[in-house]
DNA sequence: CTGAATCTCTTTAAGCTTCAAGCAATTTGG
DNA sequence: CCAAATTGCTTGAAGCTTAAAGAGATTCAG
């Protein structure tokens, strides 16, 4: 006869307790980098991330992208973006204009204001990154890209499981 | 003569491109996992994130914490924890009562219920990050854990750098 | 062609979050 | 003891964020 622990037929509590404490300290990171980059726009630029955050998936592109391209790319929700381009258009960073073929579409675009600005606060940003992760050797830093690579993938995966 | 490049008197524009590639992959791993876990918990429990954190803090210890000491684990600000524990008194999840030494002081602890549901909860969220990282060997994982130690400490000493 | 489905975007309500200012209690340095 | 600084918490304004519902435009299937 077989035992419990070997079949699984009962749920036993498993031990996760590594997982737990992995993903706490990964949250502990970027929520640590997150402050200490907000405070440095803030203090400096008098910008907030989110709208920073933004501006630096426009530059990418010469040509604007729509809002759609931009909440996906940012990883939040629709309704968020729409307020966030809302107030950059209005502070004159932003452009807006609506697609000739699809009237749905908005392409969204830096001004001439918008880009400069930007790329004054992104190049100032580097160097706040690179100051943030210098403890970290060359191999370090290979090493938790190949690692977090992998994680997002696992992520990805757990979470497409849920909602197929 | 020597030459800027040897002096650094003027500034080039290094290359920290490395660096900033590996704090978006930092960012987007969590806030991948953070949404899944975030959605997850709304629709199994109908709770927000921020007051799962907020309980597993207080699960943490039996007699309760200040709301300064919440502040700080949980890396928020002290108005942000004002305003949850006002709803979780409401929902009489939570308890407070004010310290009998020090009239500024209020102890927070988990009632009855809190305790309850939150271990309900935690049981379960923790098969969900199990799963989010199921794809990572053993090896990858303690591999990430020193990685994240490194930056965790790295990202300290910058900021600490700038805010003396 | 037409009705249904889908897509893009906006709106709304609720809640989260920060910063800065402020209040009250305690501690500290004369 | 007392004024000043510090500490613990709250409040208010502004902005961020989500989920859900909805409006308008386009696409698709029959």
């Amino acid at each position: 006869m077989m035992l419990d622990s070997e079949t699984k037929a009962v749920e036993l509590p498993e031990d996760h307790g590594t997982e737990l404490r992995l993903w706490l300290r990964l949250l502990t990171c970027t929520t640590l980098i997150e402050g200490e980059v907000r405070s440095r726009l803030r203090e400096r630029f008098d910008v907030t991330l989110p709208r920073f955050d933004l501006m630096a998936q426009l530059d990418k592109v010469p040509d604007g992208m729509t809002l759609s391209d931009l909440s996906k790319r940012m990883m939040v929700s629709n309704g968020n973006v729409t307020g966030l381009v809302e107030r950059l258009v209005e502070s004159g960073h932003l452009d807006r204009r609506t697609s000739e073929t699809d009237r749905r579409v908005q392409f969204i675009r830096l001004t001439k204001l918008g880009r400069a600005e930007f790329r004054k606060m992104a190049a100032e940003h580097e160097t706040w990154i690179a100051d943030i992760f210098a403890d970290l050797s060359r191999k370090d830093i290979s090493e938790l890209m190949r690692l977090l690579a992998k994680t997002k993938a696992s992520a990805q995966r757990s979470a497409k499981a849920r909602t197929p």
